[in-house]
DNA sequence: AGAGTTTTCTACGGTACGTAGAAGTCAGTC
DNA sequence: GACTGACTTCTACGTACCGTAGAAAACTCT
C-alpha cells in the first residue's frame, strides 16, 4: 500500500529535494517551474495547477503517512516524513519481503548490479 | 508499470510455485483450494471464481508481459515469463533506480537487512 | 465586520482491477 | 457435415485510486 501517482510522486520529489517544509503555494510554483523545463527530458509536463489540486494531493500523501503537516502556522507547511533514501530503501525491503525465497532474489539482484553499486555494497558490508 | 492486483498476484504466485504451465481451469481449482485454507493466516479468501475471471486476469497478465501462453494446445496453457526471483529482483532494481541517490538508498537498505541476508550478500559479493 | 487568503468538502473523468455473463470459436461425435 | 460440449473472447459493471478543481467554509488582518 505505497504506490504513488505521477503528481504525488512529483510532489514527494520536491519535498525530498528541498530540505525545508513547504507550503502548498510554494509547491505549486515549483511544479509550474518544473513543467516549464521543456528541454525534451520531459518529466511531468503540463500547465499550472490549482492550489486546491496540490492541497488534495498533499492530504492524500498525509493519509498515506508520507507527509506531515504543521497545522499551527497558517499557511500549513508540509514536509516528507522520511527521507527519500529511507523511503526507497523501505520499499526495496517490502519488495524483497514479498517473495518467500529471499536468498534467491538477492542473488538475482546482486547479479545485475552495477560495479559501483557492488563496490558500495562491499564497503557497507565489509566491517563485520 | 508493474504493480499487481490481489488476484493477479495470487495467480502469479501459483504460476511461480508450480514449475509447469497450467490451464485456466487448473488455476481456478488451485485458487479455490487456497482460499479454503481458512486457517486464519488468511491470504486471498473468497468463494470459487468463474473460469472467465481467471482467463481475464491471465490475459491482463499476458499484456503486462508477466505471463506467456501456448496457443497451440486447446486448453491454452499459461506460464510465468520469468521466475519469481528474477521478477522480484528486477522490481527491486526498478525501485532503486527511482531514486537519484542510489548510494544513499543502498546504505539504508543494508542498514536494515537481517543478519542472514547480510551473510548471503557478503558471499555473493565476496569473490571479486 | 469585511476582504483576502487558506483550507476543507464535494465531485467528475480516467484508469486499473475483480468479477462474470454473453457470444463466438473449436474439436470431436453421430 | 451438422451438433454438442469445452474453451476463449468480448463486453460490461462496481469499486477504488488518482488528477483535477470549483464551491463552501474557516481563518486572519485591518
Amino acid at each position: 500500500m505505497a504506490s504513488l501517482g505521477e503528481l504525488e510522486r512529483a510532489v514527494m520529489d520536491l519535498l525530498w529535494a528541498g530540505q525545508q517544509a513547504a507550503t502548498a503555494n510554494t509547491l505549486r510554483d515549483l511544479l509550474a517551474q518544473d513543467s516549464a523545463a521543456s528541454d525534451g527530458t520531459a518529466g511531468h509536463q503540463g500547465k499550472d495547477l490549482a492550489v486546491t489540486t496540490v492541497l488534495t494531493v498533499l492530504s492524500r500523501l498525509e493519509k498515506k503517512g508520507l507527509v506531515e503537516r504543521e497545522r499551527g502556522t497558517r499557511p500549513h507547511r508540509y514536509q516528507a516524513v522520511s527521507s527519500r533514501a529511507d523511503h526507497t530503501a523501505e520499499l526495496m525491503h517490502e519488495v524483497l519481503g514479498s517473495a518467500p525465497d529471499r536468498e534467491a532474489v538477492l542473488a538475482r539482484f546482486i547479479g545485475s548490479v552495477t560495479e559501483s553499486e557492488a563496490a558500495t555494497l562491499r564497503k557497507l558490508l565489509g566491517y563485520n
